[in-house]
DNA sequence: AAACTAACTGCAAGTAGCTTGCAATTAGTC
DNA sequence: GACTAATTGCAAGCTACTTGCAGTTAGTTT
């Protein structure tokens, strides 16, 4: 889906910022930190960053995780993508885990009624691991 | 095993705020934030819990986590508690969830060595799902 | 297509949650 | 009980957000 009918779908106003925010996130297999993002987009004020950030979390575009950090990432929320991540301890290095669904066994363990989650898994990516 | 014996088993020189810090942390089933620790210690300064509980981190003595939020949390670490826990949305209560393991279904979809792993599960916990 | 206006942006100042330097204090050894 | 290296409290500093406000802009109205 293009980014312009993303924002209209969400009945978000189209300013050039957004626009060029959401394409950034879009674009980004790995989730990024607010910095991160403006250091892509230098034009467009940190607080305006963080204002965008805000509203599309609010409209479900993007999630906010914390890989064992203070500082937050974003990620791009579409259907393909689970929000499973394995983070490597010797580079850092975030990679997406495809077609692991933990929920069921989850929702027989708890009295919760689950509505979200997120898994977070550290380890050595295959070129940290040889050395 | 006694706090005592834990500290001695791990070189840590057993002063009373160590002892006093470790004691909280272990008595309490919900994972603590630096300032809640605070709360229940009044007695001992902010700077003095944050540095403890770096060194209990070192040690392998407690766990931290970010449940969604950029405030940590720090859990006592133990044989019988594995890390995975569901935060109500409406609530924030954090309950643990034991016995879930999906570690071998994660080793076959990545080429990476896994190390550590953490989940993190949101939904309403009976309560709020009434109301 | 120019005027309108409600929403958005940049700037600057403020806050929360940590983090560190240093002099006074203390646990564990002698 | 004296010694000493490690730990503590205090205060200052830093990072990562967060907010108020006046100028600017997207989308609608004329």
């Amino acid at each position: 889906m293009q980014i312009k009918e993303l924002l209209q779908e969400k009945k978000i106003k189209a300013t050039k910022p957004r626009y060029k925010i959401a394409s950034v996130l879009a674009q980004s297999s790995a989730p990024m930190s607010l910095d991160e993002i403006e250091n892509v987009c230098d034009d467009i004020d940190f607080s305006s960053i963080y204002r965008t950030i805000k509203l599309f979390l609010q409209k479900g575009m993007v999630t906010e995780h914390y890989f064992g950090e203070k500082k937050a990432k974003y990620h791009f929320h579409n259907e393909s993508n689970h929000n499973h991540f394995i983070k490597c301890l010797k580079c850092g290095k975030l990679e997406e885990i495809k077609n692991v669904c933990i929920i069921d066994e989850v929702n027989k363990k708890t009295a919760f009624k689950i509505i979200d989650h997120y898994m977070e898994f550290t380890g050595l990516c295959p070129d940290c691991s040889k050395n």
